[in-house]
RNA sequence: GGGGGCGUGGUGUAGUGGCUAACAUGCGGCCCUGUCAAGGCCGAGAUCGCGGGUUCGAACCCCGUCGCUCCCGCCA
């Protein structure tokens, strides 16, 4: 028999169907016992008869709640039973798995007796099973369904560079270093280089999903060592505007599409209303910004006069949300001092280079890339980098390189911002920090 | 790397110098009932993270240590 979604039992009435998922709820009678089956789709209850089957009846009473079962039997229509007014009557019950006693926490449990979250990535597969969590990677998958369709909607080709590296790229610090046969290798802190060489491969325009490692010892509720980056790069820019105008566009799509697919249940589960950002979003030079910070009497430390804390970016977050009802806000015009070598300058001492701050945290940073060799170089030079270090990259403007630019957007970090969720640890499928490596 | 906070039954909390350490939830047993956040009664379960100290007396105060956590730095 073909297995029927719980969501899907009320187009089943009067038919004996197969359904499959865990025990939810066991209520036990004298004469009688309701079984709370759950699958992804929903719950059911399922009725047993004692009498009908004495042996079976002791069974499911040993049963552990959370136990993996396979149930047959009649589909009813019940306007009585408070859980869909329907309810199967038992048939057959085989334990796919039965569920250890007691379990390590009750998942389902009142949301006050929710174990602290490290306790719960030490038991992630149970975490996971709350609908909160459900719904989260549901709606990451919609998210980046769209992301993709945009793309390449948009004539983005899709990339996949390589994660092992044999060279400090960027600043050569915050890298894992591991053996590599004779030799190290170093794990990939970012698909930048490689992007930018799609450029110069005449690719135009590309994105990448991927993982990127940074070996920070961060303990901050938004930080991880491995995490998954979004990845964008375009050709023939005139300036960082074009690559903020695509970027702004996306997000736009991507949350009208989870609003559309998930909106009613992230308003059921999450409590909110999830709200599809105007374009353009809000925009603020980096002058700006500390003239609003003055304004709003938030005081930077004198030596971040050019730079900006995180502090800085949720006041500046809030403001805009009270100012403009927006949750975006591109932060532009970054002094060179504190950008990596290879943004384009504007002037002597800024760059094309952005931002963006969502609900207050820093989401992505993009630019207009630096595309001219000499320019390029003296710029390393300038940042105390050793040409010879980067000279694979340096080579790939020495034979026609357009001008581009493009950004990297952390995925978690836009999935905690889009849920309202505190921890970036609960907004990632398994947690990776200085202290944790499993499950 | 720097700073703050917290560690009490399986889980979440209360208790901040003098109790047999409390409550909720879960677990076990019994009773009751077509239940549905089920209900009622009973029970098991914590040497209060660990080590040292102060005190007649420490879950509580002090020192150290470990773990977790948040903030800063760094970034996405």
């Amino acid at each position: 028999m073909e297995r029927t979604s719980i969501g899907d039992l009320r187009n089943h009435i009067d038919q004996t169907v197969k359904v499959q998922g865990w025990l939810h709820v066991l209520r036990d009678q004298k004469k009688i016992q309701f079984i709370v089956l759950r699958d992804r789709t929903g719950q059911v209850q399922i009725t047993h008869w004692k009498p009908n089957d004495m042996p079976l009846a002791e069974m499911i009473s040993e049963l552990g709640t959370e136990s993996a079962l396979t149930v047959t039997g009649k589909v009813v229509d019940n306007p009585s039973v408070k859980l869909g007014g329907l309810e199967i009557q038992l048939e057959s019950l085989v334990v796919e798995n039965k569920a250890e006693i007691p379990l390590p926490f009750e998942p389902f449990g009142e949301i006050d007796n929710l174990p602290a979250l490290d306790y719960r990535l030490d038991w992630r597969y149970m975490d996971l099973r709350r609908k909160q969590n459900l719904l989260l990677f549901q709606v990451q998958t919609t998210m980046e369904h769209a992301l993709r369709e945009f793309w390449v909607k948009n004539g983005f080709m899709e990339m996949h560079s390589p994660k092992l590296m044999g060279s400090p790229s960027e600043s050569g610090a915050e890298l894992f270093e591991l053996a590599y046969f004779e030799t190290k290798a170093y794990l990939a802190q970012s698909p930048q280089f490689y992007k930018q060489m799609a450029m110069a491969g005449g690719f135009e325009k590309v994105f990448e999903i991927g993982p990127v490692f940074r070996a920070d010892p961060s303990f901050t509720s938004r930080h991880m060592t491995e995490f998954t980056s979004i990845d964008m790069e375009m050709s023939w820019v005139e300036s960082e505007e074009d690559v903020m105008q695509n970027q702004e566009k996306m997000l736009q799509y991507a949350y009208q599409r989870v609003k559309d697919v998930h909106g009613e249940e992230i308003q059921e589960v999450f409590g909110f209303e999830l709200e599809v950002p105007q374009v353009p979003f809000p925009r603020l030079t980096m002058g700006e910004a500390h003239a609003l910070l003055k304004e709003l009497k938030y005081e930077m430390p004198p030596e971040k006069s050019n730079d900006l804390d995180p502090g800085a970016e949720r006041a500046i977050g809030q403001y805009i949300k009270e100012k403009y009802n927006h949750d975006f806000v591109y932060i532009t015009d970054w002094p060179f001092a504190v950008r990596p070598f290879y943004h384009m300058k504007r002037g002597e001492n800024g760059t094309r280079s952005f931002d963006l701050i969502a609900g207050g945290l820093e989401i992505t940073t993009g630019a207009q890339r630096e595309h001219r060799y000499d320019v390029l170089l003296e710029q390393a030079k300038e940042k105390g980098l050793t040409p010879e270090g980067i000279s694979f990259y340096l080579d790939f403007f020495r034979y026609g390189c357009p001008p581009h630019g493009g950004y990297g957007m952390g995925l978690s970090r836009l999935l905690m911002v889009m849920l309202k969720l505190p921890n970036i640890r609960e907004t990632v499928y398994l947690f990776r920090g200085p202290n944790r490596l499993q499950p």
